[in-house]
DNA sequence: CCGGCGAGTGTATGCGCATACATTTCGGAG
DNA sequence: CTCCGAAATGTATGCGCATACACTCGCCGG
């Protein structure tokens, strides 16, 4: 590393100017096969690896788009981040006694989206760089990032709109995931309200439900939002009445699931068994996405309280663990490798004619029915 | 996206040069609060975005660091990949009749380790760079990816040698999970040999065991390869005979994996209730990772093949799915995040100081006992 | 024999920024 | 009010590459 060569070493070394040297890697065809050969062995003489910073800066145009995220680790300042602590060379033995699967949603979640970007980007030649809108400084790494890339593909909520709409002055944007919204970016969103109708039309088609309650998400959700009018959607179709609100709001965590869904029990009862004076639990739950579900599964099972028997689940995303649960959930699974790959394809579409009017992509989900709908 | 302004365009419009502009944004304390607020107003007036490219050319360092990864998808070229589907607005709504669970490992392994690297990258101001060393392009990929990044960290096997070696001439490297090797590279890996070693003296001290035989991975998987050293340290330390090869090899994979457990109890049955002709299975099998285990775990179990009863069954790796298995899986949890951590941590210390002797780092395992090797 | 033409190569320039160095301004002390 | 040192700002240059344009050379048709 003492000094990375450049152009002009490997000319010289070749015999050849700087021009052929750019032209031997960047349009081979224009040079004559001896020259060619001659500079490659240079380049490999030399160790020549081209600095991408000059070559963004002389062309224009870096090849490299930018994904990113918001914070998943709950992290605000790099003070909040202990140092990593190496244990030696012991190797720790424990006994795992088990407790509830630990949960990743948000790791595979965003894991996914980045694999499906980085297979899109692939395909054309592009890199990719990630970066987390995390911690005070949020603002200037997300500047720094939109700096360095053609395109920027933003996860939703993960940047403030005037910090987006500064950076989309200068590289097209397209929004991930967030509501289909009248603003001037791309977006490419997940189809949550006809995917929620879809699984509640199955709830009341095939399974004769009609007392069913939606579990909602927090507030800001638009997510949740959506799928709560998906969820209305499917009660007006079918006549019956349908609810201005949520019956309850989750955090969307597991544990946060859990608390809610004991204090529900607290006040209700499972209709069957009566016997009892509280008001009786709908007969089913629908859920704003899997966390929930699951944490509502743990504590229903707990309680003894049959699922789908006395209660049927279902919940939202599609995550891993909803799988492994007893019995499984049913769920509305998102597209989320998809999700990435059409972030990039939009991005590589803007590129490409930059006048073109702001389109909105809206993948399809696939509903998967499982045990806790009552179905298998 | 008309024309991005530059630092003269906003020099001009705050009515300075280009260099207090460069100034309010590198070193403010070096300009005069009025300046200071002038420029800023400028900036956000016209939307200007500092041009990475730029500066890494002027910085001569981009502040970007580089994970290079194998590709975990099979995908060759360009041209394998399919034009992504988009099936407009339809939900389909699948009946999910259950079947093995898929597993991500490759997955959720990459993604841990680049959610290490990011976080470990971003408490120092680092942006982050991913590539895949993928398809027939692959030189020329990792080669860009080089030319982009102040320092790489690769994985092992994701880089030819004489690659790695060309580009290593331009930035620092650091080889993650790869055998403590001794190339002129520092290196990031897990302790596969003390791991398994540590479980091995488990079942042989704890649970009595003494007919143990090692399922291992492919021919050149060093990974593999250390944790049958583990194995056979183990049962040489408490006087076992020690094999010179593992009873089978799997190919790191669930499905392999059991067709390799068909094979394999084609030829013996378990020593347990007796009566047959058939040489007797171990009494328990160490399996090279978590997949494999979980492919045999697959077919014992359908066999009748009581685990851990008949037989008690390990793996190595601790991914999800080992928590979900009946019984759960007696694994070995490698620290994946903590891999990416440090590997940003070696390629800090080394850009700080180019000169000192490349390092090896271990990184401590967990050994995680569960039920499937006779435990809780 | 000459002019013209195209393939192959060289020369010169600018991309947008950081920064060394030169210059100006400012705030006090005398 | 003057003068000086420090603070603030401006000027000029180069980072490494792509590329427009100029140039050379060999070849062909006239």
């Amino acid at each position: 590393m003492a000094k990375a060569p450049t152009v002009y070493d490997v000319a010289q070394r070749a015999g050849v100017s700087i021009a052929t040297v750019s032209r031997v890697l960047r349009r081979p065809d224009d040079v004559r096969e001896r020259t060619r050969t001659v500079v490659h062995e240079a380049i490999r003489e030399l160790g020549y690896v081209p600095s991408g910073a000059a070559r963004g800066l002389a062309a224009r145009s870096t090849g490299v788009l930018g994904l990113c995220f918001p914070d998943v680790d709950g992290i605000d300042e790099a003070a909040d981040l202990p140092d990593p602590v190496r244990v030696g060379e012991a190797v720790e033995v424990v006994r795992d006694v088990g407790g509830p699967v630990t949960a990743r949603w948000s790791n595979l979640y965003l894991g996914e989206v980045m694999r499906g970007a980085e297979l899109e980007a692939w395909r054309t030649g592009h890199a990719v760089m990630i970066g987390v809108a995390r911690g005070l400084r949020r603002a200037q790494a997300v500047n720094e990032l939109a700096g360095r890339v053609d395109g920027l593909a933003v996860l939703a909520k993960s940047v403030p709109d005037d910090l987006l709409a500064h950076i989309a002055r200068r590289v097209p944007v397209v929004v991930m995931a967030g509501p289909p919204q009248d603003d001037a970016y791309d977006h490419i969103s997940v189809d949550n309200r006809a995917g929620t109708r879809a699984l509640v039309d199955h709830l009341i088609a095939d399974h004769g439900l009609r007392d069913l309650a939606f579990v909602g998400g927090p507030f800001d959700s638009p997510d949740a939002h959506e799928r709560f009018q998906g969820f209305r959607d499917a009660l007006a179709a079918a006549g019956l009445p349908v609810p201005d609100e949520p019956v309850a709001r989750s955090d969307f965590t597991r544990t946060g699931a859990r608390d809610l869904a004991r204090r529900m029990l607290e006040t209700h009862v499972t209709g069957r068994g009566s016997g009892t004076t509280g008001q009786a639990l709908p007969r089913a739950l629908v859920c704003s996405n899997d966390q929930t579900a699951l944490g509502f599964l743990d504590v229903l099972t707990e309680a003894g309280v049959d699922v789908p028997g006395d209660v049927v689940l279902t919940g939202f995303d599609g995550i891993d663990a909803t799988q492994a649960s007893m019995p499984r959930l049913t769920t509305v699974s998102q597209p989320m490798v998809e999700l990435g790959r059409a972030a990039v394809e939009l991005l590589r579409g803007r590129l490409a004619d930059p006048s073109a009017p702001a389109a909105t992509v809206n993948l399809p989900v696939r509903v998967l029915l499982r045990e806790s709908c009552g179905c298998s």
